[in-house]
DNA sequence: AAGTCTACCTGAGGGC
DNA sequence: TGCCCTCAGGTAGACT
């Protein structure tokens, strides 16, 4: 489910909520996600949520106790409701917060996961990820560089966390389309010029997809239980068979590296 | 080393 | 209606 804009909307979304909160309570439903809930997550009693951040497509909830690394993987959903709320389906985990409000971490195929850290203590999962997106550190002087030598479709390095984070499967093949270039490219012969096309849309994309509060493709929504409205500016992911919205040739779906992939073959060279 | 494939898990939707 | 198959927004780890 969740690529960066759609993480960025679940932090913007719960932070006003959380942001200077005692945790009250910490519950575990189901425990094992991709990786175990850690027994110790319970120390977070009685700590306050100091700050809620996104890296990449991690949440870091910092408390006076320890950090929150909360990943979504395909399915996660983040809710705040107030303390009688309805328990769903797939409800692991849930923080019980001051004035009644409680956290409730929902994910039906459970590829996501919550670690607990200390708070001088390094987080693995961050080390290895490329810079962010929508920062001036990821432009075509970063990235071109780092092709060299690289045979892999383009498209599957703009979804590899080490060259580029927070695209994913929807964002990479949008960006794609954006540029005009087809995602089968081998990464190492794009031109300096392509690769400066390439990160100018994937900013774009990315932007305007946050504006936009995300996609729902189907289970997406908000904290506040709204759907992010992107779904309806896609151009080619889920368009096979469609005309391209630029030249009315059929959007064409393939496969690469195990992911749909949706491009225009008469628009991306 | 780099690239490819598999596994993890549930649910929705299509074909029959 | 129901069974079986395929597919789905991510990523680590095991292969070649």
């Amino acid at each position: 489910m969740p690529e960066l804009p759609e993480v960025e909307t679940v932090r913007a979304g719960i932070s006003p909520h959380i942001k200077g909160a005692k945790i009250r309570g910490v519950e575990v439903y189901h425990r094992q996600l991709r990786y175990p809930i850690p027994e110790e997550i319970e120390q977070l009693y009685g700590a306050t949520i100091e700050d809620v951040e996104r890296r990449a497509k991690y949440l870091i909830l910092t408390t006076s106790k320890g950090k929150v690394l909360i990943h979504l993987g395909m399915s996660g959903a983040i809710r705040i409701l107030s303390d009688d709320f309805e328990h769903k389906k797939h409800d692991h985990f849930v923080l019980r917060l001051s004035e009644e409000k409680v956290l409730i971490y929902n994910d039906p195929r459970r590829f996501g996961f919550i670690l607990l850290y200390g708070n001088d203590e390094p987080i693995p999962f961050l080390e290895k990820l490329a810079p962010e997106p929508l920062s001036d550190a990821f432009s075509a002087e970063y990235l071109h560089p780092k092709l060299k030598g690289r045979t892999r479709p383009i498209k599957s390095i703009l979804m590899d966390q080490a060259f580029v984070v927070g695209a994913g499967n929807i964002y990479a093949n949008e960006s794609l389309f954006m540029a005009g270039i087809d995602p089968k490219r081998p990464a190492n012969n794009l031109s300096f010029g392509e690769v400066e096309r390439l990160v100018a849309e994937v900013k774009k994309v990315l932007a305007r997809a946050i504006e936009q509060g995300g996609t729902t493709l189907k289970d997406f929504t908000t904290p506040d239980g709204s759907p992010g409205y992107f779904a309806q500016e896609l151009l080619v992911y889920g368009q096979k068979g469609q005309p391209c919205p630029l030249c009315g040739q059929e959007i064409v779906r393939i496969v690469l590296g195990n992911r749909a992939t949706y491009f225009c073959p008469q628009c991306q060279k």
